[in-house]
DNA sequence: GATGAATGAGTATTCATTCAT
DNA sequence: AATGAATGAATACTCATTCAT
């Protein structure tokens, strides 16, 4: 939030630290590697973080804060539940590959190490999480959406968002995610059950995977 | 598929290692730790396997082919494309959970460190993808699906699995999964959307989340 | 000497061991890598040898056995002193070469390590010079020598020749050595001081070094 | 040249290396050795060092650039040019003796892991050589000494040196090396043929080894 | 605010060697 | 005669961290 008012020297440790996290995970984080990626002196980061661990949280702290933040205001620029679901898909996918899906995986390593963590983490998810079940609500409040498992569905949404992102970094296809995006809003909001409703307003074609199924995605649906 | 064949101690360090990896991942996986737990030498263990990796792409490929066997053969079981999928859904969560959501981690780890294993991952992957693949195209040729991108779909699917089984061994719940497996199946069939067809099936409780959305859920439906 | 009573395994041995100990040295020679350039069980070398050591003092024994026998027939071939000293200066230029000057540093690294071994390797170069001692001595009872310190001048003498040979192998170079041998011979008899018996006899030309010197070197000088 | 510049630790370590390295060449030198020797931890030592290579390189350096320094100096006391060679016998024997005739051994041994050092240890060789090649070529060009091969010569006189070292340290002699030094240079000037010119200035006797030459050596000849 | 120096405990890996078969 | 399996001790090197300056 008011990240002038923090040193450029934690700012630059924590760049860094970014940056290796998404490379190389906990385990593979070095303070010596650190230090060099920051240009300052191992001793000095010492200055401003207690240990490694705390700066890790820093990080994650810093990104979370700074997905919700992008979440909440991408969704809040649409009126429509949908197009809050399109926009939220959008700016997650977009936030996750910049960040090399590092959250998820960080999270994971550490919680291995410090059961005592978990609540602290659990909290920020929800945080995290919170932004999308509230559109969800929205929608089932409203009659779009029908009465599912909130909570459950916002798990699976980010769990489509992750997965896709991984499949991604692991093939270094660089594509724009437009595609992704169509199909899974699509996949959210009809399934894949053939029946009337959905298949009407299909009408896009996909590039990303081999086997093209052209009746795919749902653009900009009402 | 013939561990008959592999000499005890082999068995054993994989075991050791799967557990570990599922713990720590690759980078947190300590030879020392390994050979404990194994009840050998660590200089043994190199009687084995040349080197770190050597061993943990061998848990890999170990647990890949076990899950995909346990997956093709429990959609075999079924007839219908439907209970193909809600078995494919409960079999590839229950060993995802068994093997502490391990695979896709120690990927993306490894990935990042061996650039020239890329390919030979995807060919893995593939092979473990493509069963269910075969179900969704069998049921879209029925006529039961409608025309989707399978390939996104399935990966869309298993991110699902995944992001839930991270979630529960984030938050050390040890349900049973039988909640999950029904949100899942009901979120890939019919997504969220509010029509006539899908929400009349609908009638069991949720007790993992708190937020109850008592309408969630298709029991065998067909 | 009697090699066919010896078993081939025990041969491949050490053969194996003599390459590896011009490349790597005595700490550097591993019997991981001895086993596998021999082609035989770790284990098995074992059956023929108490330990390292032993294998290696083995190599020694056979190769100065060998040098010994070629420097001896070589010399025996010529019936002139000088032209016994050019030949064993030949010989021995030669076998040094072929056993990538290992000899002297294999025995100078386990001496680091076994001080009671430095009688037995006094002996051994004893029997290994003396073939060279009693030419010199001969040539100073027949007056064609000067009255020198025999020994000394053999230690010198075969000094001269593995420093070469050193240089050799350090830049790779692979000439014949008829330059080397003409220029040691040369400066043996004559030594480097102006005045008039020796300079008549020198006519050849040196190819080696890259500063020419036109009158070097003694052609079967009698 | 400017060691006092240097950090007492770094000095301490290529110290401890430097002795180390005489007694067990390259591969026997053991960084728990070298941290024991020089009383620092480990880890210290990789604070100056990138790695053992780093470390023995340094040392070889050093040392060269010692010998160098002593060699030219002691030249450049005396006038007459074959008393500058009696110089450069002298300082040369005396400092490969305080090295234990390391340099040579583990240049070799280094060599032979590392081929790409090839031309900078020919650089540092070339510069090692270079002022006794300069003082033969002196000789040459004042009508002293007849016009043989210098860089051969030099390699010969080298080899001579270092031959007499490794001899005495097997035997662990520890003469002060004078009658070696007079051998040498009478070899090197006279050879060892019987001629006018050099018998007539030879006079003194020899303790060194077993049988007695009465007429060896070169005193101060001018 | 920043760092060079230092370290104990750790890393993955290799060592020479033994032994039951 | 030959070896697969096993190992304790060593290898070079890195770790996160501390502290005096």
């Amino acid at each position: 939030m008011l990240e002038g008012l923090i040193s450029p020297s934690k700012t630059s440790i924590l760049d860094a630290a970014e940056k290796l996290l998404g490379k190389y995970g906990y385990a593979g984080l070095s303070m010596r590697e650190l230090a060099e990626e920051c240009g300052l002196a191992k001793a000095t980061i010492y200055h401003y973080f207690h240990d490694k661990q705390a700066i890790v949280l820093s990080v994650l702290e810093r990104d979370m804060s700074r997905i919700r933040a992008s979440t909440v205001a991408a969704a809040a620029q649409e009126e429509n539940c949908i197009e809050k679901l399109r926009a939220v898909i959008q700016t997650h996918y977009v936030m996750t590959r910049e960040r090399h899906a590092m959250i998820i995986n960080v999270i994971r390593e550490i919680n291995g190490l410090e059961p005592h963590l978990q609540e602290l983490k659990r909290k920020h998810m929800a945080a995290y999480y919170s932004p999308v079940v509230k559109i969800i609500e929205d929608g089932i409040a409203q009659g779009l959406f029908r009465p599912v498992n909130v909570e459950m569905t916002v798990f699976s949404l980010f769990g489509m968002i992750h997965s896709f992102v991984a499949h991604c970094m692991l093939t270094d296809e660089a594509e724009s995610g437009d595609d992704f995006v169509d199909h899974t809003l699509s996949l959210l909001l009809y399934g894949i059950n053939q029946d009337g409703a959905s298949t009407e307003t299909l009408n896009s074609e996909d590039v990303v995977f081999s086997q093209s199924h052209p009746h795919e995605s749902v653009k900009h649906a009402a």
